[in-house]
RNA sequence: GGUGGGGUGGCCGAGUGGCUAAUGGCAGCAGACUGUAAAUCUGCCGCGCUUUGCGCUACGUAGGUUCGAAUCCUACCCCCACCA
């Protein structure tokens, strides 16, 4: 039910499929994330078209609103959504780092002042089982501590061995309730659930290994996630870590760089043996304007963009450059229409997985390292010149 | 015709003697965003220059008072309300 499979590799790269109880995942792989159980501002059928195969959900969001059992009402997040794809839920540990103010850490788990409305809750990494147990995502990840990638060396050995101590208690509690499946589960039929760990420790090489010998003393596991990066560190920081874990990640298990990212950095990832990418960056700044293109960046409010009647990437097969002039496209966000951001949404969208879907091509052909290089040339040249 | 109110930078609108090239907002221009507290946030926004500074022009028009005026006085032009 849990099986990946590598068919092809080159250097580090590689080709693969994991199989979930809800469908296959071709990776490389770009998902979209739905923090709130919608991909912002998109149809499911518009993301379902884009080629996503596998979007993200939120413990952290979803249980304060609607709260789990809302949605376990009626059948699980699959059925809630009518997304009927493979779905990922992040376990709240981001919020951990991002909600920094709002919450405090312990040992038991974390107390967070609701940002909705100020009442207090606490996540620990038995409730957010619970909670994903309830929304009963593919795949559940581990509660971790993720550090700002500025964490000395002893920020991220505590946020590092904390994330071991709360894998231990997250594994236990997950195992309980695969173990008490059909009572406890809400979701019908009842779809198993996988739970993946997350390699934390910053910046910081040996702390990474570390971690990862961790995890893997607790092994085997479905799936890995490496967590903690695209916080503020260097993207060269980024990479060596990732090029220092990758010798002793187990081949067959598939390999989540979480929060990541822009394209570059997807092609980065994947030359470094990563599988599997989470980023909302392609709909916040689809909602801000600024869209992806094969020639770089552009900020589509741009005021030369006015009489364009140029698709906003001419070698983009998204909905949007299939049918629409950069101008429009401009005028539509000039002049606040929702459509303006949905759009873009939908282009970044596509954008990314469609680099997951050419990256996996060109290893199967072996040619993913030259086409890396000719994407990233012509990525930061900004061809139009 | 009379009385009252008012004319401020592309627009709206504060300011009623020096701290005012002039608060705000809008419009415009540019940028940021990486497991979503974000359809958000930041910067610029009279003209010119050797741009953390300097010069010039500017608060209806013209003149005056004052060391100094968008702010006070006089005249004129225009707008609005009410009264005839």
């Amino acid at each position: 039910m849990f099986e990946f499979r590598v068919e092809a590799t080159e250097g580090l790269a590689r080709a693969g499929t994991l199989l979930l109880p809800h469908g296959a995942v071709e990776t490389p792989a770009f998902m979209p994330v739905g923090t709130h159980g919608t991909v912002r501002g998109l149809h499911p059928e518009e993301v379902r078209r884009a080629g996503a195969q596998i979007i993200l959900g939120n413990t952290y969001h979803l249980h304060l609103r609607p709260g789990e059992s809302a949605i376990a009402a009626v059948g699980g997040l699959h059925r809630f959504t009518t997304w009927d794809r493979p779905m990922l839920t992040d376990s709240g540990g981001f919020q951990v780092f991002s909600l920094e103010g709002l919450r405090s850490i312990g040992e038991p788990g974390v107390e967070f002042v609701s940002h909705l409305d100020g009442s207090r809750r606490t996540l620990t990494p038995e409730s957010s089982m619970e909670i994903q147990w309830a929304l009963g995502a593919d795949v559940a990840m581990a509660f971790d501590h993720v550090v700002p990638g500025q964490a000395d060396w002893a920020m991220a050995e505590e946020g590092m061995e904390r994330t071991l101590r709360w894998l231990d208690r997250c594994r236990a509690r997950h195992a309980r309730l695969t173990a008490e499946q059909p009572s406890r589960r809400a979701a019908e039929p009842p779809s198993p659930q996988t739970l993946w760990p997350i390699v934390q420790g910053g910046t910081h090489a040996d702390l990474r290994l570390r971690s990862l010998e961790g995890i893997l003393a607790r092994g085997p596991w479905t799936g890995i996630a490496i967590g903690g990066l695209s916080v503020g560190e260097p993207k060269p920081v980024m990479h060596r870590v990732l090029e220092g874990l990758a010798p002793i990640l187990p081949a067959e298990a598939p390999r989540y760089l979480m929060g990541v990212g822009f394209p570059d950095d997807l092609l980065e990832g994947i030359a470094r043996g990563v599988d599997l990418f989470d980023c909302v960056a392609a709909t916040r700044n689809g909602r801000h304007g600024s869209a992806w293109t094969s020639t770089g960046k552009v900020n589509i409010r741009a005021a030369h963009l006015r009489l364009s009647e140029e698709p906003l990437d001419p070698a983009c097969d998204c909905e949007t450059c299939a049918r629409f002039p950069r101008a429009y496209l401009r005028h539509l966000f000039m002049a606040e229409e929702m459509l303006g951001l949905r759009l873009v949404s939908i282009h970044n969208i596509r954008f990314l997985i469609r680099l997951g879907e050419q990256s996996r091509a060109a290893i199967r052909e072996g040619t993913f390292d030259r086409f890396r290089r000719d994407w990233l040339e012509r990525y930061h040249h900004r061809g139009e010149s």
